[in-house]
DNA sequence: CGGCATTTTGACCTCGTTCAACAACTGTGG
DNA sequence: CCACAGTTGTTGAACGAGGTCAAAATGCCG
């Protein structure tokens, strides 16, 4: 008998797939994760399409298992902002799952990308029986709030100079092996959404670093730092 | 036997005290509340006594009984950003409770203020105990997330007018019953600190808005607002 | 009342946006 | 493999929002 005569199409259990792939879970036994990996179910999206946006109600928990996604918000008055990219490992959909409401951004996938999804019931499920997960995603949630807030002090605090020079010693400390060359992780474009800025403005303050000596642009996605003390007093 | 031969001067049990006051456990039955009770202590701070600053190791969580409590965030250069004001009920601390590192934030009392503490390890062990706590932590979680990124957003997409007329609208949508009149919950330099901007401008921004005819200046601390679609609208 | 912090006002100037034009890059179909 | 279209990135010039500095005004508390 065929896993897909039980399973509708597209949506087949993922085995280990993902489940094992998440900080949230790889501290289980095999076999509580084993548990966990039969009620995810796998989807796939294309480049473009969109995994939730503003206003749906939220009943899954999303993990990454391949591709890449855009997170985003529509403010106010309409402006996009870029609040971070998802990759393997990294999950969405948390917001409106914890607490009574729905989602507030936008989950878009930047290229073709497969999804696990866990359903809100069985993970509360989870949580309950194991409550280590529990402890495991406060632990994550409590990062990405010190994130956000960080990153919002800096909106409040810095100019946009700084906040470019920042960014590019954020990512340079997240490159392992230690090295002084980054690859900006998008676009120059979603990168002015990302720091609350224009792309125009962008350009011309990598321009400036370059000519202060701090950077090398060696492509457009290519960056060499020169000068990090530098780039931090900036 | 009086309980201050049991415990030290200054942090005696606080019975019902704060424990109960708090979203995160007031779900409980009776018997665990009181378990939990046993385990907080009681502290007083005078007015502008730091609670913790940036760099202390955390240790526990807050939970504010009576006052009111500054959190705020020096950036990278130097320039400090309020980041929320605590009343009794509100908790912090829990930044580094759940991941390992230091805090990042400093917490002030604004006035003589009582705090109940949970030690790290008692909380940990009660979240292992009673799953269902952890729940409501992570809906606390999710809103401060939600409430964070939404900041964030602002300060990337929308000019300062616009930030204080949703920040007007956001008070307003606080009050209780419903009204049209605000009371600023703090100066208009924690204002302009917190709105990422400075006193000048913020003074200069409300009389533009009470010349368009949106908001009237009652006092320096009462707002009334006149036309609130037109506030949405800045 | 006197002293101190907050708030306001004015003048100036800087930073960053906007708009427009152009250049470079990416992907697609012929 | 090239031509073309659409997107992304760059550059210039002008404008405008908001910051800064200085000083006066108001409010607050002992």
């Amino acid at each position: 008998m065929s896993k897909d005569a039980i399973y509708p199409k597209n949506s087949v259990p993922t085995h280990t797939g993902c489940v094992s792939l998440v900080p949230i879970f790889n501290h289980l036994e095999k076999e509580q994760l084993d548990e966990i990996t039969v009620t995810t179910q796998s989807v796939s999206y294309k480049k473009q399409e969109l995994i939730y946006h503003a206003g749906d109600e939220s009943t899954s928990l999303y993990i990454i298992h391949k591709g890449k996604v855009r997170i985003y918000r529509l403010s106010e008055s309409g402006k996009e902002q870029l609040v971070r990219i998802l990759n393997p490992g990294d999950f969405t959909g948390e917001m409106a799952l914890f607490s009574e409401s729905t989602h507030e951004t936008y989950a878009e996938a930047m290229v073709d990308t497969k999804i696990c999804r866990i359903d809100r019931s069985d993970l509360q499920d989870f949580l309950l029986k194991y409550p280590s997960i529990s402890l495991k995603i406060l632990a994550e949630f409590s990062n990405r709030l010190e994130a956000s807030e960080k990153q919002s002090s800096r909106f409040a605090t810095e100019k946009v100079e700084t906040r470019i020079a920042l960014f590019l010693v954020d990512i340079l400390n997240e490159e392992l092996p230690k090295t002084t060359e980054v690859t900006l992780p998008m676009s120059k474009k979603d990168l002015a959404s990302y720091l609350g800025t224009t792309p125009e403005t962008i350009s011309r303050k990598f321009n400036e670093l370059e000519d202060k000596g701090l950077i090398k642009q060696l492509t457009h996605k290519q960056i060499k730092i020169i000068d990090l003390d530098g780039l931090l007093l900036v």
